[in-house]
Order: C-alpha cells, then structure tokens, then sequence
DNA sequence: GGTGAAACACGTCCGAG
DNA sequence: CTCGGACGTGTTTCACC
C-alpha cells in the first residue's frame, strides 16, 4: 500500500526546510543544504538521517530523460480485470510492474481497476504492448489506452499538518 | 514536451551499467558506482557528467513518503477542458502543475485531455479539490476521479536502442 | 537538540598511457 | 577513452554547549 510511514513525529519548521531544499535536486550536498536552511552541516546530517530513519524521505531517484533512452512514446493504460478479487489484483500488479516497458502502476476505483503508466520506443511497440503483452494476461478483461503528449511531474510536495 | 534530448550518441554497455546503479539510489557515490561496474571512479564520473551534459540524466528527486508527509490519499482526476484549443490546454497545464495538491500532469488523448495525479490529506479534501478547486477554472467541462489504493513506481528504465 | 573542529572519505582535475 | 594520484571539498564523528 501506500506506506504511509506509521505515526510521524512532526516534522518541524527545520524539517520542511531541508525537504524543501532536497526536493529541489537529491544530490544537493549536505554541506549546501545546511547553509540553505541556516543550520552547521551535523545539524542538518542528524535531521536528514533521522526523515531517513522516519521514512519521510525513502530514497533519490535519478530523474532520466525517456526520449534520450529510446523510449519517447509514453501511455496511460486502463486495464479492468476479472474478477478483480484480491489474489488476482496482485498478481497481475506485480505483473505489469515487472514489465519493461511499464513506468508506474496505479491500482484504482472507478471505471478501471489499473492505470498502467508505460514508455515505448514507438507507436508500433504500444499498439503491440496493448494487444500483444496486456491481452496474452487472463484476468485482463478490458483495456484503454490513451497515448501521453506530455507528463509533467511536480518536484515540490509540502508536508501539511497532522491529524 | 518530452525533451527527446536530441539526438543521442548511442549509450553504450558502460553507460547502461552506470544508469542501472544510479537508478537503484540517486545518491551513490561515484566510487561505489565505478567499483559495480568495473572502472575507475574518474571514468565513472566522467561518463556521468557525460551523461548529463547529453540530457539524458536529468537530475535527482527525492523519494518521499506521501503518507508521512500528511498526504495518505491519492487519486488520478481525468479532466476534459473546452475548447481543448493549444492556449487553454496550455494555460490549464502550468495552473494545474501549480496546485498544491498535483503530483503531477498529464496531457492526453482519449476521453480526457489531461489526468491529474493528486495528492491530499483525506478523502473531504480529495472531494474539496474535485468540486472547489477545479471547477472555479473555467475551462473545465468534465471530471472524473479515481481514488488511488497504491502507486507503484518502476525505478528502473532500460535504454533501447536507438532508431 | 545544536555546534565546531578534527579525521576520514569523496569528487575533481590533470598528466600520462 | 581510461587510468592513477594529488589536491580541495564534503561527510562524519565526537566532545562540548
């Protein structure tokens, strides 16, 4: 599921700071971030280890540029499958993850019970992925595809208070 | 749009081994890097710099927790804007890039014009956004939302090879 | 908690192959 | 294109506040 990182402590006024700064690019030393946010550099290593230890902050991912990787065509797939029970949902989830050409998988209510978010080099290779790859999976009942002209993604998320 | 980083000079073997470290933590040092995959940390670096001068390491993100971060609830809202002329599409695309709540956008084909991936505290709030939020912009015309139960996120993408 | 200083590790540049 | 080594910067620990 989410992972959504049991009770946090609250994270404070330094805190944001220095997810803020992080957010901005997760390679910013740490000697960087202290003087961004006013603190020495054991400072801002001791509260950044600790968001690490919290699970507020689970890693850095390297941000890549899919057309530079041959993979300029992306789609959004919604997939309904049946019956949508538990040990079929995961199955096929952790199936599609696993596909090469899958970016994200959302699993959702609604109209469908997958949202598939994938990188292609072509539109030749979607349309194989839909009616090759997708259909040859037996819980696979329906499919949607909507090709994706751009995806922006936000790097900036503010923590908001809990409970 | 994608920023296809213009032509590539082909990523060779060495170049898909250092993306592969890189992509399983952002964050590792360059020498580990050059000791996975078997050069000198000077190589290494060099092919990284390489590698982002060319475009297609963009950066690094930081992997945050949504629910540690106050955020548990997150849904996929596919919007029809009217008329899907270039000005509103665009002129939609940075407001909606802009609000709090967005993880990120995406423009598409089909049945919707753009998906948006949300983020929010609770479910009133979700709510809050669809029918406050949204329909103040006059653009819009339709709204569909999904809840989210669980994104997974592929940190790994394979470099295909070019043309 | 927060800090500065010292010990250590790393990123970076460059001359050479 | 790759390498090793020298040098400056960053990280990490720790005794003190």
């Amino acid at each position: 599921m989410f992972g959504r990182g049991a009770r946090i402590d609250a994270v404070d006024e330094l805190d944001r700071a220095i997810l803020r700064e992080l957010q901005s690019d997760a390679r910013r030393t740490n000697r960087d971030v202290a003087a961004a946010v006013g603190v020495s550099p054991s400072t801002a290593l001791e509260r950044t280890r600790a968001l690490r230890r919290r699970g507020v902050i689970r890693g850095a991912l390297l941000d890549v540029d899919l057309g530079a990787m041959g993979r300029p065509v992306q789609a959004l797939v919604s997939v309904r499958i049946r019956p949508p029970s538990r040990a079929v949902i995961e199955e096929f989830r952790d199936w599609a993850q696993g596909l090469p050409e899958t970016l994200g998988v959302f699993v959702t209510t609604g109209t469908a019970d997958f949202v598939l978010h994938v990188a292609v080099p072509d539109n030749d290779r979607l349309y194989a992925f839909v009616i090759d790859r997708l259909t040859q999976h037996t819980a696979v009942a329906d499919v949607r595809t909507s090709v994706v002209f751009e995806h922006l993604r936000t790097t900036r998320v503010d923590p908001v208070a809990q409970d």
